[in-house]
DNA sequence: TTCAATTTTGCAACCGGTTGCAAAATTCAT
DNA sequence: ATGAATTTTGCAACCGGTTGCAAAATTGAA
């Protein structure tokens, strides 16, 4: 059992308020009391118990960090910037792992007995309804990588994944492909909706090039590589924009293990930029996504919400632009 | 403000006690006072604050769960694993990030402040002294993917990775290399140190085989191609063991792009087996680490020392075993 | 030195729960 | 119906802190 509050104002020989207030900045302490205290403190390697103190101060500097996306690489990423910039704020990540359940009410119970000052939800596959819910239940919370909508009922921090779409769709058109395709994650993501509607919506005004589509059963290697193979038995489009860059290297590795070559043969495009992407063996050609200014900006908006909760929601949306490596064929 | 257990005990018309005990389990309540707490309760949305109820009790379910391994995609199966079997027991994640810094009194202060239940230390580069500082904070922790040691003076859950460098050896023995090599991870990785001690020792009973050996920079890709670069600018070795997975993976792109072939010019065999290295597109040949019973495990252990805090420390070794794809060539 | 203004300190109540103990209520045997 | 045994309930103190308020101490001006 550590020391307590008690224990040092008894060693220091005062009350224990002088104790609290010595460690509570901003609070009045003489020197000479400071001092005494520090020493007992220190003697007795007293820190204090901050779930003790957020029961009066109403602050538990928990950040509930929420996902459901624990097998794209990306998100290895993604932790580790949430982890380092909450804690250079002096915040705490309580991490939820959402993979087994979808019922947000359980979720929200939990973090609610924690006191978390507010939730980071992280996900580009969950519907918004589910930060919603967070809000709903009074708890501030930033949905990272989520569904921009045009009148947000929660903060959105991300990117226009529509946009992205058509960006993908303009790349392609650039390079003078006239037979092309969208190679989405599950149809229930609102990632793979965007990046799709995009797609489709830029490419409605060159009717000469000719669109088609289909889903992998999620956003990952096997369901890309699988889903590529069965376009190959057929005869595949001239290039595919893959809803995001694991699954683009699952395509790549069906592509190149049919005997077919890239970029001569097909042309792929994927969209995030993970580390992988530039690995002189995959080199592969895609949009970034800006994670790091994301994240900050999340953690930012997050923090700013713990000073002022009914912070009108906004949106905050970050500008993709092509990484080119090596699977789109060169413009003409 | 949620409602508090005041709030229900007017309403209900019942003493806070009387409430608090319906929401403990093995306490004595009838079910009359039961039904009529569960109702107001019900009624205005309570559910009984976590960290208030810690004070008291001393629990607070939280795990400190500590990396410096925010790299390496493997450690993403591993945050998965842990935050869901901590999930399923009831217990929290509270996610320290370690990669900025190493000194542990900041973390096991941080940790204390939080009063934690216990830590998971989770990493395979960490001197077992940090996580034995945790312990001598009085703070229950187990080091997954830890170094064994003889008698521990801490809960080690992992692999024998001395025993794993002679399993490499015995493996690239057993296909007939002559002239083999260790590619390492950084020096100062307790698992480097010992995969490489397993190694020279069992090739020493092989006189004739010549044994070389070097590290990276880090447990990377990029580190294990450029050091993998500058073995081929010289006359390279016929096999290497590389340190780990995503080492070998920087290694292999460097052999290929170099014009040489694996395995036909250049055996390589991993450590981890993680998700990647069986994408066919990589394939690699590689010492399988299960992760997911040393996961099970660490948190078995952990959970144990909630109820014993003083648990005599011990060793859990698990069993590794070379899982065969295309970077060495076949047996002779 | 004296006294008002200011700063520092301690008292005591409170945050949201838990729990030992004794009183009240219920059960059960007779 | 009676009284002992058992169960249920409430009281009140406590967990480790914080904070408004008033008393005590210090500062500063005259």
């Amino acid at each position: 059992m550590p020391p307590t509050l008690k224990d040092v104002a008894e060693r220091a020989g005062v009350s224990r308020a002088a104790v609290s207030r010595t460690f509570t900045d901003g609070a009045s302490v003489s020197p000479k009391m400071r001092r005494k205290v520090e020493k007992a403190a220190d003697e007795l390697g007293y820190s204090p118990n901050a779930l003790a103190s957020s029961l009066t101060t109403g602050r538990t500097k928990l950040i509930g960090l929420v996902s459901n996306n624990f097998h794209n690489p990306i998100f290895l990423e993604v932790f580790d910037l949430f982890t380092r910039g909450l804690q250079d704020r002096g915040l705490r990540p309580l991490l939820v792992n959402l993979s087994d359940e979808t019922d947000p009410a359980h979720s929200i119970r939990m973090l609610r007995q924690y006191s978390v000052d507010g939730v980071v939800v992280a996900s580009s596959t969950l519907p918004p309804d589910f930060a919603k819910s967070f809000r709903d239940a009074g708890v501030p919370v930033v949905n990272s990588f989520g569904r921009y909508a045009s009148s947000p009922d929660v903060h959105v921090v991300g990117i226009d994944n529509v946009e992205c779409g058509r960006m993908a769709a303009r790349e392609l058109v650039r390079r003078g492909y006239r037979d092309v395709a969208f190679l989405g994650g599950p149809e229930s993501a609102t990632s793979t909706q965007d990046r799709f509607r995009g797609f489709v919506e830029e490419l409605q005004r060159h009717p000469e090039i000719s669109v088609r589509h289909s889903f992998a059963e999620a956003y990952s290697f096997n369901a890309g590589r699988a889903e590529m193979l069965k376009r190959l038995e057929d005869r595949p489009a001239q290039a595919y924009f893959c809803g995001d860059d694991v699954l683009s290297i699952g395509a790549l590795s069906a592509v190149t293990e049919s005997g077919l070559k890239v970029p001569d043969d097909i042309g792929l495009i994927g969209l995030n930029d993970m580390e992988m992407a530039g690995w002189e063996n995959i080199n592969l050609t895609t949009i970034r996504q800006p994670i790091s200014q994301i994240i900050d900006s999340s953690i930012e908006l997050i923090a700013s919400m713990l000073e002022d909760p009914d912070r009108y929601p906004e949106a905050r949306l970050f500008p993709c632009r092509v990484i080119e490596r090596g699977t789109l064929r060169p413009v003409r």
